[in-house]
DNA sequence: TGTCATGTATAGTATATAGTACACATTTAG
DNA sequence: CTAAATGTGTACTATATACTATACATGACA
């Protein structure tokens, strides 16, 4: 199950066909890796890369950095730091999350972004 | 700053006061690594150990789990699996709360734990 | 006063992580 | 038809992670 290398090889020949600088060896450049390295990462040779890179790589196919870090099996630093400063909190509120379906999340989003405190 | 060390020397030695099987060498025997080791780990010798570990010293010692977690600078592996689920929908609940006070993140658990939705 | 448990210093190890470097065969384009 | 670009196979490598093993000095206590 190389989820994460099938995705991006995927995407990036969706998005080769309207611009040929979505060659593996030009994607490869602008991330800054080695084409050889990038080519494992598409076929699931080897483990998917470091977060700076999925992050660079997410970047450069117009993908969700999340989704992306999703895939490779990573969960952003940023929001693990968020986690870290308060871990009863959060740790609590995202087990009771788990069971609740999409909307019933999305609706709490909307009322604290509504500032209800 | 070796916030996890001192946390966890402090924590035994109190627990040491009332029971002799708080020693350093006897709690390395419970959670089964080396005295040296958690030598090591007490004084920052060293960086905190592995998430397995680190649980196993939380339930020796009474600690709450996420909390030494975080301690440890880590978060727990079932937490971020419940985010990788759907990356999207809880990296930006956890974002948007990052500014929240702590009871409207109480009030949120309390009220998806009544079930509301 | 000897022995038993305690904490620690030193040295070493296995495995994982995150890549690079280079050569090579194949396609593609002018 | 050939020069450049493309994808890939093979062989390494550096650094971090997560410990073990052994030996030793110190203190308690019976």
């Amino acid at each position: 199950m190389t989820q994460f290398g099938n995705h991006i090889r995927t995407r990036r020949e969706d998005l080769r066909k309207q611009d040929r600088r979505f060659s593996l060896r030009q994607v490869a450049h602008r991330i800054e890796v080695e084409p050889a390295y990038l080519s494992k990462i598409e076929r699931g040779d080897v483990a998917p890369p470091s977060e700076a890179t999925t992050l660079k790589l997410a970047r450069d196919l117009g993908e969700d950095p999340d989704v992306l870090l999703a895939l490779a099996g990573k969960v952003s630093s940023d929001l693990q730091e968020i986690i870290r400063k308060r871990p009863r909190l959060f740790a609590d509120m995202i087990r009771k999350m788990k069971e609740a379906p999409d909307h019933a999340i999305l609706r709490i989003v909307r009322e604290v972004r509504d500032g209800e405190w």
